[in-house]
RNA sequence: CGGGGCGUGGCGCAGCCCGGUAGCGCGCACGGUUUGGGUCCGUGAGGUCCCCGGUUCGAAUCCGGGCGCCCCGACCA
C-alpha cells in the first residue's frame, strides 16, 4: 500500500475537495496566503473551460483586449456602490521605484473603472455602438478565507465589458452572455445549472441587474458559477461615457459586464468527483485516453509497447487527446487507481493477451467495477472510444442533474423552507420580502436567495417570510 | 477581527509533560523481485526541530517575546 486512499466525500466533503486537488494535481500551495500555484494538469483543465468560452465570446462578435493591472485609486472611488463593494478587499500599491507613488494604485479587483474610462475616449457616435470587450486576465481580491480554485486571493477570469445606445440592447447582450456561460457549463463541463436572476442583496457593486448561473455541489451546496451584469447608466455617469445620437443629442451609454472565473474548475471538480477521486468530462480532460501497458517479460515487453504505440497514434490522429503510462516502477493495479483519481474519463489496458487477441480493454470512470469495463477488437477501436467518450460526457451531465433535482424541493412556508435547508436541500419558495427578510433568512437558516429561476410558475402565491403576495419564486440553499 | 488548533527531512506525524547522539510511515535514488486492481526485499540520500532572546554543563523539549499557518464565524467569483 504506498498511498493511502482519499477521504470519503461523506466524511469530510471540505477535506476530500482539498486532497483531491493537491493529489490529483491541479494545484499546489503557494508562498503567498490565499494564493495557489495552478500546476498543469489543473491548468489544461482551465485551458479547455477558457478555449470553449473565447470561441463563443468571439462568435458573439466580442473582441479581446487587454487592460492594466494597476488602476489609480480614485477611479474605484466614483461609482458610489463599487468603491463600498470591493474597497475591503482590494490590494494597494503605495511605493514603487523605491518611493512613495503620489497616488497609490489598486491591483485591479475587476476593471469596470479602468474600462469605463476608456469607453469614454472610445465611444463619441452611435455609430460606435455597441462596443463590445472581453478580456482574460488575473485579478486580486484579499478574501479573508480562500479556498483552492472556489475562492483565492488572486485567481484568473474572462472579463467582459459593452456599452450600447439603449437599454434594452444591454439587456439583451446581459442575457445572451448568460446564456454562453450556461452552454460552457452544461456542454463542456456537464454542469447543469440554473440561470436566474440575483436579489437586490446579492447584486454586483453598482449593477443594476445580476443574472447567474447557479450550481449544486456534490454536498449539496450552491456554487454562482458565472455572472453578467447589466450595469444600466450607473458606470457612464461615473465615467462620462456618453454618444451623439443620430438626432445629434448626447446620451449615456448603457453597460454591462459578465465574468467567469478558475472558479470553474472546482465547480468540475465537487460536481462531478467521487470518493476514487476526480471525474473529469471527456470535454474538459487533458487526457482523455490513458494507455496502461501490462506486461511480465521484456519478451512481452516489445509487442505490448509496440501495440500501445500503435493504438496511441490512431486514437491521436482521429483527435483524442491520450496518455500512455510508461512508468516502470508501478505497478498496473497502482496506476488504475492513480488515474482514477485523475479522473481520466477513459483507461485502456493492454497486456499479452490482447496483443495475442488483437484486443484491448476500455474501462470507463464513470462506471466503476467490472460493469464499466469490456473488451473491445483493435480493429473497431477508434469508434468505440469515441462513442464511449460521448456516452460518458452525456452520463456525468445526466447523473449531476438528477442528483441535483433529487436535492431541489417546493417549501410552501417559513418553516418547510427551514426544514428543507436544514436538511441541507436546496428550497423554491415565493419571496416578495425586503432585504431584512432576506437577511433574517440568512441569519436564521445560513440560507441565501440564490436566485430568482428564470423559469417561473405561471402562477403567484404568498411570500414564505413576509405573507406578502409574492409575483415570484425564489431559490434558497447554503452558498460557497 | 472574534473563537479553537498547530509549527520537527518533500508530505503526514511521533518525540516535548519528566532537558542528555532527532525518530517513524509515505515519497525520493539505486539494485533485485513483481506486474490483468494500490508487489515485496535490501541499500541509500535528505533535517537552521518557525524566529529571537533567556535558564542550564547541555534545549526540539523549560521560560519570555515575536512570526507564520490551518479550522470555525463575519466578507466574497
Amino acid at each position: 500500500m504506498s498511498e493511502q486512499a482519499v477521504t470519503a466525500q461523506s466524511e469530510d466533503f471540505s477535506r476530500w475537495y482539498n486532497e483531491i486537488v493537491y493529489r490529483a494535481d491541479l494545484a499546489a500551495p503557494s508562498p503567498v496566503r490565499g494564493c495557489v500555484i495552478i500546476k498543469p494538469y489543473g491548468y489544461e483543465v482551465w485551458e479547455g473551460i477558457k478555449a470553449g468560452l473565447d470561441r463563443r465570446i468571439k462568435e458573439t462578435g466580442h473582441q479581446n483586449a487587454y487592460f492594466p493591472l494597476f488602476i489609480p485609486e480614485s477611479y474605484i472611488k466614483r461609482e458610489a456602490e463599487h468603491v463600498e463593494g470591493f474597497s475591503p478587499e482590494l490590494a494597494v500599491v503605495t511605493h514603487a521605484g523605491g518611493k512613495a507613488l503620489d497616488e497609490p494604485l489598486v491591483v485591479r479587483p475587476t476593471s469596470e473603472t479602468v474600462i469605463g474610462e476608456a469607453f469614454s475616449d472610445w465611444i463619441q457616435s452611435y455609430r460606435d455602438l455597441p462596443l463590445l470587450i472581453n478580456q482574460w486576465a488575473n485579478v486580486v481580491r484579499w478574501e479573508l478565507r480562500t479556498r483552492p480554485f472556489l475562492r483565492t486571493a488572486e485567481f484568473l477570469w474572462q472579463e467582459g465589458h459593452t456599452a450600447h445606445a439603449t437599454h434594452d440592447e444591454a439587456e439583451e447582450e446581459t442575457l445572451q452572455m448568460l446564456d454562453v456561460y450556461a452552454d460552457c457549463a452544461v456542454n463542456d463541463a456537464a454542469i447543469p445549472v440554473i440561470k436566474g436572476e440575483k436579489s437586490r442583496m446579492e447584486r454586483f457593486a453598482g449593477a443594476m441587474r445580476t443574472y447567474t448561473i447557479e450550481a449544486m455541489m456534490r454536498d449539496k451546496r450552491a456554487l454562482q458559477c458565472g455572472t453578467s451584469h447589466n450595469l444600466g447608466q450607473n458606470f457612464a455617469k461615473a465615467f462620462d461615457i456618453r454618444y451623439l445620437t443620430e438626432a445629434n443629442t448626447q446620451e449615456f451609454c448603457w453597460t454591462t459586464s459578465w465574468g467567469l472565473t478558475t472558479r470553474m474548475v472546482g465547480a468540475v471538480v465537487m460536481t462531478h468527483g467521487d470518493d476514487k477521486g476526480l471525474r473529469l468530462p471527456p470535454k474538459l480532460a487533458p487526457y482523455q485516453v490513458v494507455i496502461v501497458p501490462i506486461y511480465r517479460r521484456d519478451a512481452q515487453r516489445n509487442a505490448v509497447l509496440e501495440t500501445v504505440d500503435r493504438l496511441r497514434e490512431a486514437l491521436t490522429e482521429s483527435g483524442m487527446r491520450v496518455h500512455v503510462d510508461r512508468r516502470e516502477g508501478q505497478s498496473p493495479g497502482f496506476k488504475f487507481n492513480d488515474w482514477e483519481m485523475r479522473g481520466v474519463p477513459l483507461r485502456m489496458e493492454v497486456g499479452p493477451r490482447d496483443v495475442e487477441n488483437n484486443k484491448a480493454v476500455l474501462a470507463r470512470r464513470d462506471v466503476m467495477g467490472r460493469a464499466g469495463k469490456q473488451f473491445v477488437s483493435q480493429d473497431g477501436i477508434i469508434k468505440a472510444a469515441q462513442d464511449l467518450l460521448a456516452d460518458i460526457q452525456r452520463s456525468l451531465l445526466d447523473d449531476a442533474r438528477e442528483f441535483r433535482d433529487a436535492h431541489i424541493q417546493n417549501a410552501s412556508s417559513y418553516a418547510e423552507l427551514r426544514e428543507i435547508v436544514a436538511a441541507g436541500d436546496w428550497a423554491r419558495a415565493y419571496w416578495a420580502g425586503s432585504d431584512e427578510d432576506e437577511a433574517a433568512v440568512k441569519d436564521e437558516t445560513g440560507a441565501t436567495i440564490r436566485c430568482f429561476p428564470f423559469e417561473q410558475p405561471n402562477d403567484r402565491g404568498q411570500c414564505v417570510k413576509s405573507s406578502q403576495l409574492a409575483q415570484k419564486i425564489a431559490l434558497f440553499a447554503k452558498a460557497y
